[in-house]
DNA sequence: TCAATTTAGACAACACGCTGTCGAGTAATC
DNA sequence: GATTACTCGACAGCGTGTTGTCTAAATTGA
């Protein structure tokens, strides 16, 4: 018999929404597989049928979030565009906004570090094109600006998206720009 | 009958130096109860008889390094004392190194994200005395800014502490000055 | 002073929950 | 009628927090 995509992939959603509500309220530690699927509907061992562990589903959301920031970091910002820094993060900051539900989970109180970091490995070639090539700084120099301006720009966007009403975007990049220049 | 503090606090402070080598390979959530006192030589339930639980134990290591910080910010540097930002850095930077081998654990990669809550929580005025009056800002703006220096700043400490040989403190806070002026 | 009493400190055993992994079973689908 | 998607019940293993017990030392009083 073929396989129907379709209903599993219906499960796997059913099973990452449950999962998601969890972690919207509590560290991933504390959520156990018992509620998640009890939450959808499913028998416990259904869970293990899709992923190994708790951590596994944590990682699949992550990764079609910063997917989409990848991809367009590699394609269309690194690439022929010759942008401003300010074009850039408006850009970045709008895919943010797109997928604020998450993001601002992500990078909430209970959220996850990993998540923190290879969302600065993504930005990391934005700061080292524009903020590093000015200085004439040693490597170790180099990382510790490196990791400033990362952090504070993911601050930026953690503090932002965290707002109830956050401010326009083109209001934000003023500030940052203010800021950095 | 009276306590032995001797004795209890030379079994509190076996329970911290068991936890604290554990925790330097891997994130609280992993660590057991059991391991703690398997390590430190005693029965897992004596250390009920400490600790609440693990947390707790955390949390008192933690109280230790930020007392000494909190204490100079409130102190020292608040007070009557004058000084530039520059020297408030480099004191703070002193007591970070001083507790260097505490700092880089929880400042690193298994670190304790309410650390750095409480870190910036201290560090907050003086960010709040040195760039904040300057500009004109609303609230909202404030706070992005405020939270763009204090990730910042942390993130210069973390760096730097992580550093297998770390700069002078007198480089580090040209670089510094040189990134926020 | 020294035996009786009290208590701090350490311990073993318990009940209970969660994990990951089985093998067997069912209902629907093609 | 074979396959898919899922359920069910059982299992050992590890984790937690609590209970009651033992020992040795500190305190008390005749």
């Amino acid at each position: 018999m073929r396989k129907q995509p379709q209903v599993t992939e219906q499960t796997r959603s059913n099973l990452r929404q449950a999962f998601w509500e969890l972690y919207a309220e509590k560290p991933v530690e504390k959520i156990s597989v018992r509620e998640i699927t009890d939450r959808a509907g499913y028998n416990r061992a259904t869970f293990y049928l899709y992923y190994h562990d708790v951590y596994e589903l944590l990682d699949e959301i992550e990764s079609m979030v910063l997917g989409n920031i990848e991809r367009l970091v590699n394609e269309r910002l690194l690439k022929g565009e010759k942008l401003e820094f300010s074009q850039h993060m408006s850009l970045i900051l709008r895919l943010a906004q797109r997928s604020r539900d998450y993001t601002r989970v992500l990078l909430g109180p209970h959220g996850d570090p990993a998540f923190s970091d290879r969302l600065k490995e993504i930005i990391s070639p934005l700061v080292d094109r524009f903020f590093l090539p000015e200085a004439e700084l040693d490597e170790q120099a180099r990382r510790v600006v490196r990791e400033f301006y990362l952090s504070g720009i993911l601050a930026i966007i953690r503090a932002w998206t965290a707002e109830e009403s956050p401010m326009p975007i083109d209001q934000l990049i003023t500030l940052l720009m203010q800021m950095v220049l």
